[in-house]
Order: C-alpha cells, then sequence, then structure tokens
DNA sequence: GAGATCATAGACAGAGTGTCCAGAAACAGT
DNA sequence: ACTGTTTCTGGACACTCTGTCTATGATCTC
C-alpha cells in the first residue's frame, strides 16, 4: 500500500470536507445535497461517489477523521498518572477545537441528526469515566455519585460551554481562561461559581 | 373560532406526530420519508400535506409543543421569589420528561440536525439565567463566572444526565434520586462527587 | 338532516440520487 | 521523456421521494 495516497485523491478528498463543512454551518445538513457539495468543492459529481458512498459517508469520515485526531493529541496529555484536576485534557480539547472551530460547530449543533455529537459525547465520556476511575482509586475514596453519570454530567457540561465559546465573536476569550474557569467550576460547584462563600460542611 | 379542532383532524395528527417520533427513534430522522409516517400513522399521503408543509414543519411542531407546554408547566413552579437552590424547576422537567420519554429522546439526541436540541437548550439557558440573576440579586453577591457561561454550563449538564436517564433500561431510576444528585453535584461540585472532602478556600 | 370541513386516491412535474461508461487528464517511477 | 496506472469527468439512465392539484366520498358540528 502506498502510505501517502494520490496527490489527487488528497485534493479531492480534502475538497468536499471543507465543503461539506462549510455548507453544513451555512444551510444546515438536511438542506445541502451532494450536487451543491461538489458544486462548492468544484469537484465532478461521479468523483464525489468514487470517494464516498453518500452524503453519510463524508459527514462520517469527516467525523471520525476529528475524532481519531483528538484521541491521538489527548494520548499525549493523559499519559501522567497523577491524579491531580490540571484540566490538561480539557485544554487539549479546546486547543483542538480551535484548530478546526467548523468542524466543531457542525460537530456539536447536532448536524447530521446528532450522529457525530453523540460520537463525540460517548469517546470523551469514556475518558471521562477512566480519569475519574484512576483518580478514585489513587486516592482510595469512595464517590458519592455513579462515576458514569458524573461523566456524562461533566462532559455535557464541557461541551456546552465549548459550542458557546466556539459561537462566540472573535476574538474569543483566551483558551486558558475558560479552561481555568471550567476547572475551577466543576470542582468547586455552583455555589463557590454564583459568588456565594461555599457551604458545604 | 373553536376551541376545540374537529376530531378528525386531531386524530389525524395526533397519529402523524407518534408516527414521526417513533420512526425517528427506530431509523434516524433523515431515513425516514413522509411515505413512511403517513404508513405508519395510516393516513393518506395527501391528508399530510394539508396539515402540514413537510416533514420540518411536523417536527417543528412537536418541538414546540413539547416547548410549550414545558413552559407552562414551569411557569406554577417557578412563581416563589426565594432564592434557594430547591432543584424543583429540574424536577418538573424530568417529571415532563418521563412522560413523553421518545419525543425528549428525539430531541435530546440531536434528531433533525441539532434544530430541536439548540431549541430546548436555548430555553432552558434563558430560564436557568434569570434564575441565577434573581438569586445573585436577591442575595446582593458578585458572581465569579459570568452567568450566561454558567447557565450554557449547568444546563449541559443537566441535558446529558437526563439523556441518560431516559435512555437507561427499565425500571429507571426514581426521580427523586437523580435530580436530588443533580442538585447536590452542582452545587457543591465535583471534588465531593468523586468522594473528596472539599478543599475550597 | 344540512352545510361545512376533512380525508383520500391518483396523476403530475420536478429535484435529487446512485450507477455506469468511455474518454481525457494527471500521476509515479524509471 | 515515456509508459502504464490511477483518477477525474460529463452525460445518460432508472429510480425514489417530493409537493401540488383535483374530484369524490366520508365525517364532523350544530
Amino acid at each position: 500500500m502506498t502510505v501517502i495516497e494520490d496527490r489527487r485523491s488528497r485534493r479531492t478528498r480534502g475538497a468536499l470536507r471543507d465543503a461539506l463543512v462549510s455548507l453544513v454551518l451555512e444551510r444546515g445538513y438536511a438542506a445541502v445535497t451532494v450536487e451543491d457539495i461538489v458544486a462548492a468543492a468544484d469537484v465532478g459529481r461521479a468523483t464525489f461517489y468514487t470517494h464516498f458512498k453518500d452524503k453519510e459517508a463524508l459527514y462520517d469520515h469527516v467525523v471520525s477523521s476529528v475524532l481519531q485526531d483528538l484521541k491521538e493529541r489527548l494520548a499525549e496529555v493523559l499519559v501522567p498518572e497523577d491524579a491531580g484536576f490540571t484540566g490538561e485534557p480539557v485544554a487539549e480539547v479546546f486547543r483542538h477545537a480551535s484548530e478546526q472551530p467548523d468542524a466543531y460547530r457542525m460537530i456539536l449543533r447536532g448536524e447530521g441528526d446528532g450522529r457525530g455529537l453523540r460520537a463525540f459525547e460517548d469517546a470523551w465520556s469514556a475518558t471521562a469515566f477512566e480519569i475519574f476511575t484512576t483518580r478514585v482509586k489513587a486516592n482510595a475514596v469512595r464517590p458519592r455519585v455513579d462515576l458514569q453519570v458524573l461523566a456524562r454530567a461533566w462532559v455535557g457540561e464541557q461541551m456546552a460551554v465549548l459550542l458557546w465559546w466556539l459561537d462566540a465573536p472573535e476574538p474569543r476569550p483566551a483558551t486558558d481562561q475558560v479552561v481555568e474557569t471550567l476547572v475551577e467550576l466543576s470542582r468547586r460547584g455552583r455555589f463557590w461559581a454564583t459568588g456565594f462563600d461555599p457551604d458545604s460542611r
């Protein structure tokens, strides 16, 4: 197998990817036709079908590319087994998102009937669950909340803020700033955030 | 105008609603055709178009019905102006969702390219923002986090858990139980949830 | 029961899909 | 620069689904 695919294929696939994402953000997934995509990508319609089975396959390709790429980058950050709440994984996701904001926007908005959104949520929840499990074991504490639920809740929070951040007008608030807030929020809770002094315990 | 619409219309619209929701959960929004819907609802295809412009219009109708209904029920719960964290609004949403789980599932999964999801999120975030604002003013504290962001984060958390709950195998965990956990979690934060003693301050 | 409203089948044009083909173009390796 | 391979392309095709319309029958409300 050739390690690097034919330049023509690379160009075509890239153009189709970009065309899909920008058209979806413009009109919504359902309103985008294959004919629109090939027109925007300046590619023959027959060519589309030599690369992808249909619009859905192209969409899935985009989503799994993003997910795969994110996974590799998280792997580098997650190696340390320390049980601290560094927020590094979250920061990495935000950085990754800022490099391809449109693809993230498409996914997080639920375009494509939420398939990308769910894939993203599942992947991230699984990671979160592992992090929590590791930390709970390392610190020998007994969780007061089911860790699966906790992971879902945490990820839901992150994703909502991430989408808000991506949709915010440029210049966006600094990544570190937002992540810092997010970490503090999840650490201390909403009482702290609203300005009350913690009354817990 | 007639206060109660014609029985035939009522029956037809109801059947179309139900057909859409169950077909979408079964195959996904994009894969459902108008022909499928009318077949499942046992209604003539021409009849569909006398009630709704297209599939999208039917979907929007379902979503806004749910939202409208929820809004009315929340209005009853929200009247008290006390600034406590009762969690009553959240409980009401869970109760409402348990009465029509399929419609909620459809919306929360992002079917319909996330339009329902965003409508739901926007409506709930606006409510959350009001609650937070009221409480901050009533207690004369200075929030440490932008209340818009806080509202988004909180709602994201709720929605993720709500979907998890709706997708959980029956019998589902008791509503009060889940809501109680959710309230405690958002109040005290993730440190508390994982079993650590709060180190805040 | 009468008049209004609604449901229905079938016909229609049009948009978009997915497949196929044969020729043109661009490619990689020598 | 040449060659064999791979990719791109437009045009043709059958097909599915859409949205509109009409005439007729069925069902409502009062």
